[in-house]
DNA sequence: GAGTGGTCTAGACCACCCC
DNA sequence: GGGTGGTCTAGACCACTCT
């Protein structure tokens, strides 16, 4: 006869196996979305958080490799890991993908329009997971490569989440707008998903990036998410092509 | 005293450090630009990999894990680990990124207008690395989604590497242009470099999308990369984006 | 049941950073 | 020199697939 073990976690573990380093990681997450750990710091080391959760330190690693690949931790030989954040220059404009079709990639300067309070449209509560009409705030910005006006965009977010935003707190605070959300709200992004049209200009971009009616512009529509998917902001690019592009990688 | 331990491995390890399982990753991505192991097929397995390089296992693996992320090698835990293939009707339209708005991704069905030789001009040859002007395959077609045509393209080949391309051969092959490019030529796409901008519709581009010249086209700008980096495609699409999107993920 | 990939462990040693 | 992440190994066991 076999014994039959009594074991809390082997029961479970059966039926829609789940593997330990996953459970690790949705461990380090939830640290994460607490605030154990801000942006910027050191989490534990490897060994120290192996004797944390009482498993093996190659455990540990294979977690915090997955997290490092989705870029929420960022690994430094030597030093430690360390939780990612938009305040650093380097990724400052992480999502950003429009690059000058020769030369490097640079980063733009911002010249703010307004910040509004309004209601959210269908499309937008349905894409932030609001009921239809909650209070929203947009910010509208020019971004300039270059001397260049190329970028005029609409950044809309959840006035829950984002309280007492006005254009003056976002125009003393230097570089991107995730950069602010996270020193000012303590709201971290850390994926997004874009959708790309072709669409013409119509007046209001036309004065704003200093090209006729008509023109055709890149439009991309954002979605930006913090941790545990959860979608936090809207946001719509009308982009001049000239001399620049949307890149990106297929793999 | 400590011995001097005198192993030619690590006297060349120490400047400029590279690890094992990189090299074991060159040496897999060697046999397969040899075609010793074709698309579709299993490769050895691990424990066979790893006695055949003389190291363990998990060496091997991560080699493996590094290609598999790539989209180079697939994993079937039970089964094996096969070769990518773009033969497959999963993975037929792997790098196609426009999508409907509403609804699951579908595949388009192709209207093939014309196939022609010439030669290359600058921007072409830049990005395939050819001489100047030197002889190039055009392949111009229209996809069609759902029966309405939204993708102008012309694809452009170097004919030293894909002789004798013609209208008729390209006609008979089902699916896509990189399915036809495997089994025609052996030729495996592994990752593609795409740009893009928002342009104006010319007469022939307005003609084959039914729509007035001056609409606001995606034009996308692609090169598409073989094994070892090397260009050997390049092609610009101009999408009618009215009901579809070009959809991209940002991490 | 045999074979494959997938997980987990424990320990040794290396490369890198900072004190 | 001591701490951190990075590599490599060897072995045990689990999950999945096919025969």
């Amino acid at each position: 006869m076999a014994e039959i073990p009594v074991d809390p976690l082997a029961a479970s573990a059966s039926p829609s196996f789940r593997p330990l380093y996953d459970q690790i990681k949705i461990l380090l997450t939830q640290s994460l979305i607490a605030g154990e750990w801000k942006p910027g710091e050191a989490i534990p080391s490897e060994m120290d958080l192996a004797a944390r959760y009482q498993v093996s330190q190659g455990t540990v690693r294979k977690a915090i490799d997955a997290l490092a690949a989705e870029n929420i931790l960022i690994r430094r030989q030597g030093k430690g890991t360390f939780v990612a954040t938009h305040t650093e220059p380097k990724h400052q404009y992480r999502f950003l993908r429009i690059i000058p079709d020769k030369g490097e990639k640079h980063h733009p300067k911002t010249s703010f329009i307004d910040v509004k309070r309004g209601k959210a449209n269908a499309e937008i509560a349905k894409a932030l997971d609001l009921k239809a009409s909650a209070p929203v705030t947009s910010v509208r910005r020019v971004l300039v490569f270059a001397g260049k006006p190329l970028i005029l965009d609409e950044v809309v977010l959840p006035s829950a989440l984002f309280p007492n935003l006005t254009l003056e707190k976002i125009q003393e605070s230097l570089g991107s707008i995730y950069s602010f959300l996270e020193t000012t709200y303590g709201m971290r992004m850390i994926r997004a998903e874009e959708r790309l049209r072709a669409v013409a200009a119509d007046q209001f971009a036309a004065e704003h990036l200093a090209v006729k009616v008509g023109t055709p512009l890149l439009c991309v529509d954002r979605i930006a998410f913090t941790y545990g998917d959860k979608p936090v902001e809207w946001r719509r690019g009308l982009c001049l092509t000239e001399g620049y592009s949307y890149y990106n990688e297929l793999a």
